[in-house]
RNA sequence: GCUGGCGUAGCUCAGUCGGUAGAGCAACGGUUUCGUAAACCGUAGGUCGUCGGUUCAAGUCCGACCGCCAGCUCCA
């Protein structure tokens, strides 16, 4: 007889025997698809062997979500291998929003032959296969897979490390390696659609033989399907690049890849955020800096760069001497720290700068302006105390709120902590990462855990701003590092009259300007709202007979700091609305002879439509109160 | 950087079997002077990404390069 084991499930205690089921620990929650106990993932049907905390999985948490893309993609290799049983398979993971599978096949395929292939994967999930787990020895395995032909699993278990477990997920007739864990059964993946096929090299060497990828995604409904459908097509819409070049705010040339052409416009835009920022920043105390964006290379040596990032930095080879364009400000703030011995009394030093950053990016890698080689951060680096960490944590995740709750964006917050190859004292790193926490906790905001996945030099947080369709971008970072000031011989004079380490705060809120521009252009749709669009008004007079009074009210609205534009073209009212409306202009003032007499303006909104005429003085007073920059 | 796809007017795109380039919108000129999402007529605009090759002849076929797009990798 086994000792038995504590569980604890939803906040009771139950003991049992090892080997019990969480099926057979309570009644199993409606759409549960897997189990996550002591931090594992596991199918619900698996002997739990030691006790614990349950939870169970439903499409709603990621984790449950990857299970299901998991076992979506087994069908897809299941259905492959029904129609074209020569197929080889290779891997098939889960992703974010889908999944794919490497399939090595003795013809190519295209996306004709995708309907094809989801038509067998409804019919499996019609058949509605349990799906079992069986743990494998070795030769087991290789004879299973050997039998079948599947010469990629056999290299797959040939790499499995001695001890480690083997196993095999069976539907029906078909069986793949792999470690699970699974759904309980095919039938559970309600709606799928395969997406696209392109080729990939077994184990990303192109020395190797070339797979057919295929992509797909699954959902547990047809109407979450169709949702997650509709959105892709409505990010389409949305991508900046598109937008940016119809709303005229910026452009790429190949003169120049990776780096932006910012049109008026997309400028103005631009600044607008920059001023937001600098209102914020000096409001709590940063100081805004400018230091070189040319050093020497024994410059990147020391920051350590030139182990870490060498790749990406642009140098330049003169008088025999190398020197690098930096990709970063911090380096440039620790030389500027050391212009003066600094005292406790100067500490916290909050130092901004929002210089432009050079970083080489592989072509590949560029997108619009998610993704460049010339770009500017909302930057600052923080010297603090190690007694100061707690208060400026504190201080930059309240600008971190302030600035997101601006643009409706919510967002959410992951700590990554001390990794492996940590560098530092061990005492220094345990505090910071208690007192992180302790912040995010004091802040009431909810957190995930990323272990070990802090930089070498210091915790991190790295916050992941939510857009209007639900997508999720990582912006702002806030990294504590033990080590630049450690590499500078960074020292503050303390109250004691000897010299101390100062602890850096590195943090970037927007993070890249242009990368947080581009974000916004989606969030919006190019719709602005009016402090930050580049035309806030549009003043349209009906006929040329007002255009001398479209023109006074455009010189009142300039005066009070209002970016007006008069449409003076010879063209219909509806065609200059028209054309207003397209360019997402937030506010027209249509004025035609009437207004002119009664000295109005009949207002009409991007969002609202006609509002009907208001005195100029009324519109001026109000229009100069919305347009406020915010903070 | 790798794999696949693409590159024709400012933009969106057509161009057949290789025979010297076309539309809509935008621009420009004129007519119209109009009250809430596209008035009408006309004009101009191109080294077909670049370089090389095949051919009597290349936007079209071949090669290299550049850029862009999707994915991989990487990341702000």
């Amino acid at each position: 007889m086994a000792l038995a084991v504590q569980f604890e499930v939803n906040g009771e205690q139950v003991e049992r025997e090892p080997g019990v089921r969480a099926a057979d620990l309570t009644a199993v929650p409606e759409g549960a698809l897997a189990v996550w106990v002591n931090g594992q993932t596991l199918d619900l049907s698996r002997p739990l062997m030691e006790g614990g905390q349950i939870q169970f999985l439903s499409f709603q948490d990621s984790a449950g979500r990857h299970v299901f893309r998991h076992s979506s993609a087994h069908l897809l290799a299941q259905a492959v291998k029904r129609l074209w049983p020569e197929a080889k398979l290779g891997t098939g993971p889960a992703l974010e929003d889908g999944f794919y599978y490497d399939i090595w096949l003795p013809e190519p395929l295209t996306e004709k032959d995708l309907p094809r292939i989801e038509e067998m994967m409804r019919q499996i999930v019609q058949e509605n296969y349990p799906i079992e787990r069986v743990e494998l020895s070795r030769d087991h395995a290789l004879k299973i897979f050997g039998e079948r032909g599947e010469s990629f699993k056999e290299e797959i278990v040939q790499r499995i490390p001695e001890g480690a477990v083997i196993s095999a997920y069976r539907q029906g007739e078909f069986i793949d390696l792999c470690s699970g864990p699974h759904l309980p059964s095919t039938g559970r993946i309600g709606a799928l659609k395969l997406t696209q096929v392109s080729g990939a090299y077994w184990r990303g060497d192109e020395k190797n033989p070339m797979m057919t990828r295929i992509y797909g995604t699954s959902f547990p409904d047809q109407a979450s399907l169709d949702q997650h459908l509709e959105r892709i097509e409505e990010a389409k819409l949305r991508d900046h690049r598109k937008l940016g070049a119809q709303l005229d705010l910026f452009t790429f040339r190949e003169e120049a890849p990776g780096f932006v052409f910012w049109h008026p416009k997309g400028h103005q835009v631009y600044r607008s955020l920059e001023d937001f920022s600098r209102r914020l920043q000096a409001a709590r105390g940063y100081q805004e800096v400018a230091t070189p964006w040319i050093y020497r290379v024994g410059l990147w040596e020391r920051s350590g760069h030139w182990d870490h990032y060498r790749d990406n930095l642009f140098l330049i080879d003169r008088d025999d001497e190398l020197q690098g364009v930096k990709p970063m400000n911090c380096p440039g703030h620790c030389l500027l720290f050391k212009s003066a011995t600094r005292s406790y009394r100067d500490l916290p030093w909050r130092l901004a700068e929002y210089s432009p950053l050079s970083r080489y990016e592989r072509s590949g890698a560029l997108h619009g302006l998610m993704r460049v080689r010339g770009f500017h951060q909302d930057d600052a680096h923080l010297f603090v105390r190690p007694d100061q960490i707690r208060e400026e944590m504190f201080g930059v995740l309240d600008l971190v709120d302030v600035l997101y709750r601006t643009f409706d964006m919510p967002y959410e917050v992951v700590l990554s902590t001390r990794p492996d190859d940590y560098m530092g004292e061990l005492a220094l790193w345990d505090r910071a990462e208690a007192e992180l926490e302790e912040v995010l906790k004091a802040r009431g905001l909810k957190y995930q855990i990323n272990p070990k996945d802090g930089a070498f030099y210091g915790p991190k947080l790295d916050i992941y701003a939510v857009d209007s369709l639900g997508r999720r971008w990582q912006c702002a970072t806030v990294q504590l590092d033990f080590q630049l000031p450690e590499k500078f011989e960074l020292e503050y004079i303390d109250q004691d009259g000897l010299a101390k380490r100062p602890v850096m705060i590195h943090r970037a809120i927007m993070g890249s300007i242009e990368r947080f521009l581009g974000i916004l252009v989606e969030h919006y749709a190019g719709a602005f709202p009016l402090w930050l669009a580049p035309v806030q008004v549009r003043v349209l007079p009906i006929t040329d007979n007002q255009h001398d009074y479209a023109e006074s009210i455009a010189r009142q609205l300039r005066e009070a700091g209002i970016r007006v534009e008069v449409d003076d073209r010879n063209q219909k009212i509806g065609y200059k609305i028209r054309e207003a409306q397209v360019e997402k202009v937030p506010e027209m003032l249509v004025v035609g002879g009437r207004d002119q007499e009664n000295n109005t303006v009949s207002v009409r909104t991007r969002e609202a439509g006609d509002l009907g005429a208001q005195p100029v003085a009324d519109y001026l007073a109000s229009i100069v109160e919305r347009a406020r920059i915010p903070g």
